[in-house]
DNA sequence: ATTTTCAGTGCACGGCTGTGCACTGAGCAC
DNA sequence: GTGCTCAGTGCACAGCCGTGCACTGAAAAT
């Protein structure tokens, strides 16, 4: 009974208002449910129980639970997107991209820890609709890197295919190593050993990236 | 109904022999029912129904659904591990190491496509203990592969732990292009492109390594 | 002031779940 | 041949599941 929206709570909430709270809190529920079992193996009553609503309420919201999935598949994202924008303007203190970007990687996993795991449960382990919306998101985060991959010096020369095949690459190493950092639970040793190990690997990317088509 | 074991099926078969197909028969149903909504969507009545067996009978082989998820773990890096053996004793007329590797994972992935779907989604979405197993058997890999590594000529100054490092990064990208097959789902065009992708990004791989720690 | 809207209620239903218990009967050791 | 073992049966139970339907009552629209 975690239920938040009650009659007159605040002074006077519009019926909007008061919608959208619920609302809110049936994805907090779900995103906190499902971390043990996965969404498919979450149940419209536990969710309903969890906010403290009659199960025929949840109807009022969302469809099905695979369609509360695509809704917090948006929610992640919109996670992982101010992440990325975080290290495009990331601190220019910090001279070395890769030390800053790991930097904010790991701020950001500690952060929103449920949304990064729930990105790496249902990116394969979710309902079809939800999987299939993850990859495309996780396609769209490779096109912006390509982009501004294309704007570093050194690659002026690339070929867009090649391009896009590096920000596969990166992409890939950071999602691990997100999951990583996500299998270290907080421990701050675990946490710092893989963000060592992650600026290492990402050093050696780019010292074979530089090297690229030049040999 | 896919019930092996009948009476008389076989001219006659041994008790042991009996129960050892009913347990493969468990086995193989726990694998395919998985691969939607995965193990922890999955109930004993739906396996047992699958078998062609009644519910309790289940209880004569695995604990718990968990139980079998751990036996199926199991019998997932049996795959894996033939997988691993024929890298290192690849075609020897492949003179790339790369080209040999990745054709025999997109032999592998095609071939054990279960197995493979199985470890990507019950390494993050799968019952605690399945997936520290699943961790566990990854960490070996790595090991293994450091192992190897650290037979390879140009690495033999290479730390102990810059070794794990890139085993790290090795697997990390494998487990990576193996998901990525799995998307393609079959398809030759989708595979084809997955795999060029992987051999190019493998080679950028080797350049970083083999330009680290001399320069 | 009256009417409409609609988020949340309460109850009911049939279906699926895990599991306990007593059983059967074929395969095997003796 | 006799008796034990034990994989698979059959039934029962209580509990959870999604969802249909008629409802209430406060907020919004008129």
């Amino acid at each position: 009974m975690i239920r938040v929206p009650t009659p007159d709570d605040p002074p006077t909430l519009t019926r909007v208002e008061r919608k959208e709270q619920t609302r809110q809190a049936i994805l907090a529920a779900a995103l906190a449910l499902s971390s043990e079992g996965g969404l498919s193996a979450l149940s419209l009553r536990q969710v309903a129980r969890h906010v403290g609503v009659v199960p025929t309420a949840f109807y009022r919201h969302f469809d099905s639970i695979e369609d509360l999935g695509l809704a917090l598949v948006d929610d992640a994202f919109v996670s992982l997107r101010a992440m990325l924008r975080d290290v495009r303007t990331a601190d220019p203190t910090f001279a070395d991209v890769i030390d800053s970007s790991v930097r904010v990687l790991t701020e950001h996993v500690r952060a929103q820890r449920e949304h990064f795991a729930f990105i790496a449960r249902e990116r394969f382990a979710g309902p079809a609709e939800v999987r299939t919306a993850i990859r495309h998101e996780i396609e769209l985060c490779e096109r912006e890197l390509a982009a501004d991959l294309a704007r570093f010096p050194g690659t002026e020369s690339w070929s867009r295919e090649d391009l896009q095949v590096l920000a596969n690459l990166i992409v890939g190493a950071v999602v691990s190593t997100a999951e990583d950092l996500l299998v270290a639970e907080g421990r701050r040793a675990g946490e710092d050993a893989v963000a060592a190990r992650s600026r290492t690997q990402l050093r050696m990317m780019l010292i074979g990236a530089l090297n690229w088509r030049s040999s």
